[in-house]
DNA sequence: CAATAGTCGTTACGTTTTTCACAATCTCGC
DNA sequence: GCGAGATTGTGAAAAACGTAACGACTATTG
């Protein structure tokens, strides 16, 4: 299909949805022009930044006056595929896992959690947030025409458990465990990994003094 | 204090809890010995990368040999003060905070969520996780000596509690919301939008293709 | 003890990303 | 319809980051 945008450089592609849901809070409030210095104050990117990512897609925005909302709202929501739903998995249904059940992803989104995974029997067959749980042991069988899974399992079943999503054909993994997971070439893992999160803060604070004023 | 590594690149400083909970892991294993390249192996991270990561701290290594893991171990306890636990607020008890307030974060970590703030009643008193849950309003009474914050609310409710936040002296706030607060310079912010990462994930899979074989 | 294989620390280089700064262009009120 | 003011798109420079390559040194083996 259309790869003449691969040159978009990594760091503009993971801007982008939060462009979009800004764009979109825009229009759902009614305004019709917005400039790369208003964007810039709400998304807290550098306005520049955001005028350069937005070129790499043409000329979006019309000089003297801004962007026009509408308009950049149907863009992105082209570029960013918003109008097919990929659908989700995921796999453990434990703390992290029901919060992440419990939220509806496809507000403001195009991916819905449509099936979830885990080995205790007691919650096998119920439902949480819509989703249907099933048992582990059905993963092969369910996941056709499912390419992405959020993986929140206990970091001991990490690499078995990404072994057989990849036996059964994913493309993507969320990875929610402090397992660095080993995968094929052809499939992408974006590990979010919140203990290094927070203590990378506390690392940054104590190191990295800020402006005191 | 020791302001001298102040030239360490933020990368590396990203990438330091990640080492860390692995020569943990090393050590707890009882191996005594690791070069760059089982490490490489390990977390995902190029070897030449750790080595210069290793490098800003001086010569920790032998050449011919490696590391050796108490050494590094020793060392980076220090140098990311794992030694004094930080005291961590959560604010939110919801899906995600429940899921947080479960979770040890104690655990090959020097940061502890001391207690948490909510606004509905019927959680105020209850203690999840061994933090006890009290009324938003107590803010700014119980904050003294805490200076991170974990924050969990809706989003509407962001900028609001982070300027409490910021009145009561956080220094640094964990933002899972996928509002982008406002705060003074001398406050640190880490935005972690799941939303945003699920789909820039989703984003990544259908225009960069990786390399099927 | 010499030869060999292993590994670090660092230099040099390439790439990616951010930012500055401004000409070109448009808007809008008068 | 004009002119002041606003804002884009982008070239060029800077900053940040990643990695290949290799000299220097170490451990280990025979
Ligand atoms: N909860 C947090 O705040 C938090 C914070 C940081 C990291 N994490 C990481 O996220 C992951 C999940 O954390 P959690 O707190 O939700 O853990 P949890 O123990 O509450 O949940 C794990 C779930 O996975 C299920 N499970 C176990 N083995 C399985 C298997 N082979 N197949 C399918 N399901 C299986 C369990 O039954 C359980 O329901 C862990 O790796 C944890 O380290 C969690
Ligand atoms: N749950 C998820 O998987 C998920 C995913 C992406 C983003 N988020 C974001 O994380 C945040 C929390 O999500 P959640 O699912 O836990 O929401 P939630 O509604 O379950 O929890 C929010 C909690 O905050 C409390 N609260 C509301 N106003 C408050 C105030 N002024 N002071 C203190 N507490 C207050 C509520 O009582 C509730 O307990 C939201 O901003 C959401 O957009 C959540």
């Amino acid at each position: 299909m259309e790869m003449e945008q691969n040159k978009i450089p990594q760091a503009t592609a993971k801007r982008l949805p939060l462009y979009y849901r800004f764009i979109n809070n825009l229009h759902t409030q009614g305004k019709s022009r917005v400039s790369s210095k208003e964007l810039s104050e709400a998304v807290k990117v550098d306005s520049a930044t955001i005028r350069r990512d937005f070129s790499y897609f043409g000329a979006l925005g019309k000089k003297g006056y801004g962007y026009n909302v509408e308009y950049l709202l149907s863009f992105f929501r082209q570029t960013l595929d918003q109008d097919e739903t990929t659908e989700v998995a995921l796999i453990g249904v434990g703390n992290l896992g029901t919060a992440f059940l419990h939220y509806n992803f496809t507000k403001n989104n195009n991916t819905k959690i449509q099936i979830a995974f885990d080995t205790q029997s007691e919650k096998i067959g119920s439902v949480i947030g819509n989703v249907p749980i099933e048992h582990i042991d059905q993963l092969e069988a369910k996941m056709s025409n499912i390419s992405v899974a959020i993986l929140t399992v206990p970091s001991s079943a990490a690499q078995g458990i990404a072994d057989r999503l990849v036996a059964a054909g994913i493309s993507g993994i969320l990875n929610f465990t402090p397992a660095r997971i080993t995968v094929p070439e052809h499939v992408r893992v974006h590990h979010i990994d919140l203990a290094v999160e927070l203590q990378a803060l506390v690392y940054f604070l104590k190191h990295y003094p800020l402006e005191e004023e």
